[in-house]
RNA sequence: CGGGGUGUGGCGCAGUUGGUAGCGUGCUUGACUGGGGGUCAAGAGGUCGCAAGUUCAAGUCUUGUCACUCCGACCA
């Protein structure tokens, strides 16, 4: 009973960091604010990395790697850039220790850089004045570059995966010659991360974009997908942005176009984090611990089998492998359970906390009866199924599952959505938690009040949507279309 | 940066008017058990964050210090 989690309604951040630590995902370190990621919540990443992997070299990237360490002088050439991020640095200012008379480790005075290093809490500027040696036909654009990479944040307040100071992403950046190619590329990016969230992640997103209060520094768009945790906040799942000329100008990344003209190029840079994974947790799991779409579980069966002593344990083993190589070829990930050291009470639980889609328990009954007993994490339902032909049935199950997990949240979403119309019901329904689509009238200064008042910030201006004129709920002035309206995380 | 809180076996905690440390869990060994987090027995494991001070005696009182954490302002 050590692993009980603390329940979603007594206290839901305390139940996210429950969960996170007791399913293995990670855990705190002993450098403040960062955290080390074990294996179990790696192996869930590196299931992400694959997946978006493939769908950036499916549209025409390619990966490279940057430095960690930028150029302070760098910083200061896109002004809104710099002024976004200086206040999170973390900057090097010296390469060498000495020991001190009493054998302390000081950091040797006389190793002072000439420059100081900046420890990358985003890579346009490296990149961008790396781009200006790449660049300088329209026949090397456009480039598609992304990176895996780390970056650093000096964040005040930290959470596990929501918020680190030290977290794991992708960037992607790109130069084009036009700005209606560096559009349709951020548009298209944005879209690649709404199919990855929903189509294997699973969770339902707003897509659309920020208001210029939320906009990423130095961008001149940002695309963004949104999405709504079950205890009704949002949280900005990835984000895309054009950013004009900025970088260009402020790095003199020009081309020669075809009529001899020197221009300067188009730019996006696009990137999802680590954070994904806090949206994965706070989208689907329950009180018994995570709840894992199939197509992002790093284990998709599990099997417990159910003995008494090692010939019987044998016995269910040659039964076992066989449906292992079944689930194998048709590219489903299998784990067998034989530890003999804990009872199959427990194994069903620790798998249950860590979220396993589908659990197979085998006996000596099984056996007798050519039945497997089949549970599925999403439902709790058990069911005894024939041996014959389990292995479609396991397939068409985890389909089936990945399906509900999406439908459930997705419903949750549809419920706590709402429109409004009057200023009492919006602080009402903010205060309530959810998606509130409302009326702005397009200014910055409303946005702060609102903010102010409620703590609530606009999440998202849906793109694809009908236009619907209405008054501002704040200040009554005109508005021409609702935007989304949430506490985020 | 402002305001609270906490530092005691691996983890979570208790420790009364000061008398030299205990509980749960985990760990080790064994037996019985095994279809939803087992039972019993026997063990191992702590300079009580650190430094001064008061005292015959400090986990406990005083002062300082360090670390962590929660709530706000800032943020993917």
């Amino acid at each position: 009973m050590a692993k009980q989690l603390t329940s979603r309604k007594e206290n839901y951040s305390q139940w996210y960091n429950d969960l996170v630590v007791k399913a293995d995902l990670a855990e705190n370190s002993a450098v403040r604010g960062s955290m080390v990621i074990k294996p179990y919540g790696y192996a869930i990443w590196e299931r992400m990395q694959s997946v978006l992997d493939g769908m950036f070299k499916e549209t025409g990237h390619q990966n490279a790697y940057f430095p960690l360490f930028i150029p302070k002088s760098f910083f200061s050439k896109e002004a809104s850039h710099v002024e976004g991020f200086a206040k999170e640095c973390a900057v090097v200012t010296h390469y060498r220790l000495k020991n001190d008379e009493n054998g302390k480790i000081i950091v040797d005075e006389d190793a002072k850089l000439e420059e100081e290093l900046i420890v990358r809490p985003t890579s346009e500027t490296i990149i961008w004045d790396t781009y200006r040696k790449w660049i300088q036909s329209y026949r090397d654009l456009p480039v598609l570059v992304n990176q895996w990479a780390n970056v650093v944040r000096w964040e005040m307040r930290t959470r596990l995966f929501l918020r680190t100071a030290e977290f794991l992403w992708q960037e992607g950046h790109t130069a084009h010659a036009t700005k209606a190619e560096a559009i349709e590329e951020a548009e298209k990016m944005v879209g690649v991360y709404a199919t990855f969230a929903e189509e294997y992640m699973a969770v339902p997103v707003l897509q659309g974009i920020k208001s210029p209060n939320e906009r990423f520094a130095g961008a001149v768009e940002t695309y963004c997908i949104e999405a709504l945790m079950q205890d009704g906040k949002a949280l900005q799942a990835g984000t895309s942005h054009f950013l004009g000329q900025n970088f260009a100008k402020a790095f003199d990344v020009q081309y020669v176009s075809k009529e001899n003209k020197q221009e300067y190029v188009w730019a996006t840079s696009w990137g999802v984090s680590t954070r994904l994974i806090g949206a994965l947790i706070m989208s689907h799991s329950d009180d018994n611990g995570l709840v894992l779409p199939p197509k992002i579980a790093p284990i998709q069966v599990v099997i417990v089998p159910i003995f008494k002593n090692s010939e019987q344990l044998d016995a269910i083993s040659s039964e076992v492998v066989k449906i292992i190589e079944q689930l194998k070829s048709k590219g489903i990930t299998v784990k067998f359970d034989d530890r003999d050291t804990h009872k199959p009470g427990f194994k069903f639980a620790e798998w249950e906390l860590k979220g396993v889609p589908v659990r197979l328990a085998i006996g000596p009954r099984d056996l007798e009866n050519k039945t497997v007993e089949v549970a599925r994490r999403d439902t709790l339902e058990k069911e005894t199924l024939q041996l014959i032909g389990i292995a479609d049935k396991i397939e068409h199950l985890l389909e089936q599952i990945q399906i509900n997990i999406f439908q459930k949240a997705l419903s949750y979403r549809e419920d706590h959505t709402y429109s409004v119309d009057n200023w009492e019901e919006f602080t009402k329904r903010i205060e309530e938690g959810g998606f509130v689509r409302a009326h702005w009238d397009g200014t910055s200064e409303t946005e702060q009040i609102i903010k102010g008042k409620t703590k609530a910030t606009i999440r998202v201006i849906p793109v694809d949507e009908i236009k619907e004129e209405g008054k501002c709920i704040l200040t009554g002035n005109h508005s021409k279309q609702r935007v989304v309206f949430a506490k985020a995380y």
